[in-house]
DNA sequence: GGATCGTGCAACTTTTTGGTTGCGCGTTTC
DNA sequence: GAAACGCGCAACCAAAAAGTTGCACGATCC
């Protein structure tokens, strides 16, 4: 999950999607300096991950941003931060002690 | 930073010293099966996107979870979220326009 | 029905990255 | 002060990932 966003064409397309309802793949490939075959693989890595989900129109392959999905890599930040506060708090007794 | 996370190394890195106060680089490196030097270098990973700072302690280099930059990339997946409910809240008012 | 558009698939090249090995240097410890 | 410990640096290797090119195929437009 971290991985497929830790790529910065594939977060500059997670963007392009966040603000479009859906868009095919040549329209995305249109907007960076990529072939259209290098954004497509990008498309399958979100895919996988579930990050994203496509719809065949006609002969366009439409692609739509599933955001409950981001959820998830939200949860675990926060828990982590959470974890960490808990060990800053047993430190600061450690000191005190 | 979604790069930096998105290593199982790395995470797990990060793992350990959410848990732990500070821990050098051996004993870091003790509860994986990789070397010492490749530990090093994820923390090198980890330190340029400020997730991690180090401190000198005698002979031992010690590192420290800096949880404050984790809310940085919570708050990304959080306003993407929020732009794309924006982009279905259109999308929904175009189809029953 | 022929041209065009959007796409999928496969092979290939190039770059990045994760990992190791070897050595030297400061800090302890006895 | 010599041995051991913890590191840092640099060179090197191998595997994975990013990207391109070339071709074929269904859908659309005229």
């Amino acid at each position: 999950m971290f991985a497929a966003l830790g790529d910065v064409t594939r977060l500059g397309l997670v963007g392009q999607l966040s603000a479009a309802k859906a868009r095919s793949i040549s329209a995305l490939a249109a907007e960076t300096r990529l072939t259209r075959q290098a954004v497509t693989k990008h498309l399958k890595v979100l895919q996988q991950v579930g990050l994203v989900r496509p719809q065949r129109v006609g002969r366009e392959q439409l692609y739509v941003l599933q955001p409950e999905i981001l959820a998830e890599a939200e949860g675990y930040l926060r828990a982590v931060s959470a974890s960490w506060d808990d060990a800053l708090a047993r430190l600061q007794t450690y000191l005190e002690g």
